[in-house]
DNA sequence: CGGCTGCTTGAACTTGTTCAACAGCGGTGG
DNA sequence: CCACCGCTGTTGAACAAGTTCAAGCAGCCG
C-alpha cells in the first residue's frame, strides 16, 4: 500500500475517501523491487514517467569527472519523484536504491487521467513535487553555508521530520540504511570529517547512531544546533524562529497543527 | 516585450503564431520596475503568481542565522519564475533584484488560461521552470564538490550558455553586474577567496572581467576546467563529454543545433 | 577461513577563512 | 569645489576547517 504516501498528503490536503481510493489503486500496479546499490534512472536516459517509492530509501545523484559524486536528495517511502519531469526528455541526474526498495511506475498517461479525474489528489502531489523543490534550495544552504557540524545536525532533522510524516518515527528513532561514505556525498565532506562529525555529534549526546538506527536524543537541541528551521517543509504550522505566517492547512484543521517539539 | 523569452522557447518548441502573440499581450500588462537591491519576494510571504524577468538580472536567496546568506539561482531576462508554486503559500526564500530591473506579474488566473488556451505555450514555459530545477541541482553538485576555481569557472559557463540563449551575449562578452559579495553568496565562498580565484582566471587569460562586463577569453578551455556540461540546461543537443543520448527538439530542428564551441 | 565492505584513527597537508587595513570611485552635502 | 562617506575591490598574514594518505579493525557473508 502506498500508506505513507496517504498519510503525507492527507495532512497537506485531507483526501476524500475516492481520492484514496484512487492512489491505493496506483499501488495494484506491478511493484519493482530493487536490489540495494542499483540504478533506478540512469543519468541521460529518458525518464519513463512518475515513480513513488513504497518502501526503502533511495537517492538523486550527480557524478562529476575525477570519481566525485553528489548526493542531492533523499527518497523516502511515501516519495513521489518525477511528477513533472515528462517535459524534459532526458534525466540529469541519476536515481539509485540505497537499500532495497520497492516502488511503482506510473506512466504518464496514467497521471494525466489522475490529473483529470482527481484535480485534488494531483494538487496534492504537486504539493509533494514543490517540496522536493523546497528540499533542493535548503540543501544548497545547507552545503554552500553551513560548518560539517552544522550540516550533518540540518539532515538529521530534515530526515526526522520528513519520516515522522510518514510514521517511520518510533519514540524518537528511525531506521537508517545510509553508508558514511553515501553520507559524504550528500554532505560534502570527506568520508573520514563525516565519521569525526558524527563522533562530535555522539559525544553531545545529540543522537544516537549505532548498527542501521538512528535515535534522535534531544531534537530540540539538535534542531537549535543545526539552526533547523522547518518552515522549507510547508507543513502548515508557524515558525517558531520567525513567528512567521502561518500556512493555512487546505482541508479542515481539526488534528493538532504539530506533533513535533520544535524550536524550544 | 518578452523577446528574450520567446527567443528562449521557440528554440525549445518552436512557437506558432498565435502562441507568440499570446506570450507578447502578457507583457502588455502593467511592468514593474524594481530598484537594484529591493526585495521583490519576500521570505515567508505569499508568492503572488508567476512572474517574467524582462530586463534585468535577480537572484534566489536563503538568509540564516549569523547573517549568513546563500544566492540559489541567478534570474536572467527571459527567465520565469515560480510557475507552479502556487501550490506553496509561502515563500521559502527570497528574490532579490541584483541590478535595477522590470519584470511582469502574471496572477494564476491568468496562468490557468494560458494552460488551457495556448497547451503548447504553457508546456514551453513548463520546460523551462524544469530547467530551473535542473539548475539547482547543478548548483548543489557545483558547491558540493568542485573547488574554488572550477566553481567560478562553471558559473561562467551556465551564465554564459544561458545569456546567450535570449541573445544577450555579444562577441563573447556579457553585461555581468554581480558584484564580488554577490558572487561570494553564490558560490559559498568568502569574498576574499573570490576575489584571488577572479585573479587566477584572469592570470590564466580565461576571462576578463572589468567594471561591469565579462569577456570569455577561451570558452573551451574554461569549460574544460570547470568539467561543464551543459547537458543540464536540457537544450536538445548532444553532450559531448558522454556522448549522451541527444533530446529531440519538438519542433523541427532546421536551426543549427548549437550555436556555441562546447567541449573541444 | 578469507575477503569484502564499512568504520575508525593518526598525522601531514591544503584549501579556504578571518581579520585588518587600504585604495578607488561615485555620490552627496556643505 | 572639495570633504566626506559608503560601497566595492584588493592585499597580507595568521589561522582554522576540512582533506588526503595510510593503516588497522570489526562485522558479515560465502
Amino acid at each position: 500500500m502506498s500508506s505513507h504516501l496517504a498519510r503525507k498528503l492527507d495532512r497537506f490536503a485531507r483526501l476524500s475517501l475516492v481520492e484514496k481510493e484512487a492512489l491505493f489503486t496506483l499501488t495494484r500496479r506491478p511493484l519493482r523491487n530493487v536490489a540495494r546499490g542499483q540504478v533506478i534512472v540512469r543519468e541521460g536516459e529518458a525518464s519513463p514517467g512518475m515513480r513513488i517509492f513504497l518502501s526503502g530509501w533511495g537517492y538523486r545523484c550527480k557524478s562529476i569527472e575525477g570519481g566525485r559524486r553528489q548526493i542531492l536528495a533523499f527518497l523516502l517511502p511515501g516519495d513521489v519523484c518525477d511528477l513533472n519531469t515528462y517535459v524534459l526528455s532526458h534525466s540529469d541526474h541519476a536515481i539509485v536504491a540505497a537499500t532495497q526498495t520497492t516502488i511503482v511506475d506510473i506512466p504518464h498517461p496514467t497521471v494525466e487521467d489522475i490529473a483529470y479525474r482527481h484535480p485534488a489528489l494531483f494538487r496534492a502531489l504537486c504539493w509533494d513535487e514543490q517540496v522536493s523543490v523546497s528540499l533542493l534550495r535548503e540543501w544548497i544552504v545547507n552545503i554552500g553555508q553551513r560548518t560539517a557540524l552544522e550540516r550533518m545536525a540540518n539532515l538529521f532533522c530534515e530526515l526526522f521530520v520528513r519520516l515522522d510524516l510518514v510514521g517511520l518515527v518510533n519514540e524518537s528513532s528511525f531506521a537508517f540504511p545510509i553508508t558514511q561514505t553515501d553520507l559524504a556525498a550528500a554532505t560534502g565532506l570527506s568520508t573520514v570529517h563525516v565519521n569525526r562529525t558524527l563522533q562530535e555529534l555522539r559525544r553531545a549526546e545529540l543522537v544516537s547512531l549505532t548498527g542501521r538506527g538512528l535515535h534522535i536524543l534531544d531534537f530540540p537541541r539538535l534542531a537549535r544546533l543545526a539552526q533547523f528551521r522547518p518552515n522549507y517543509l510547508h507543513l502548515g504550522y508557524p515558525d517558531p524562529a520567525t513567528g512567521a505566517p502561518v500556512q493555512q492547512p487546505v482541508g479542515p484543521a481539526d488534528r493538532a497543527p504539530s506533533p513535533l517539539p520544535i524550536g524550544t
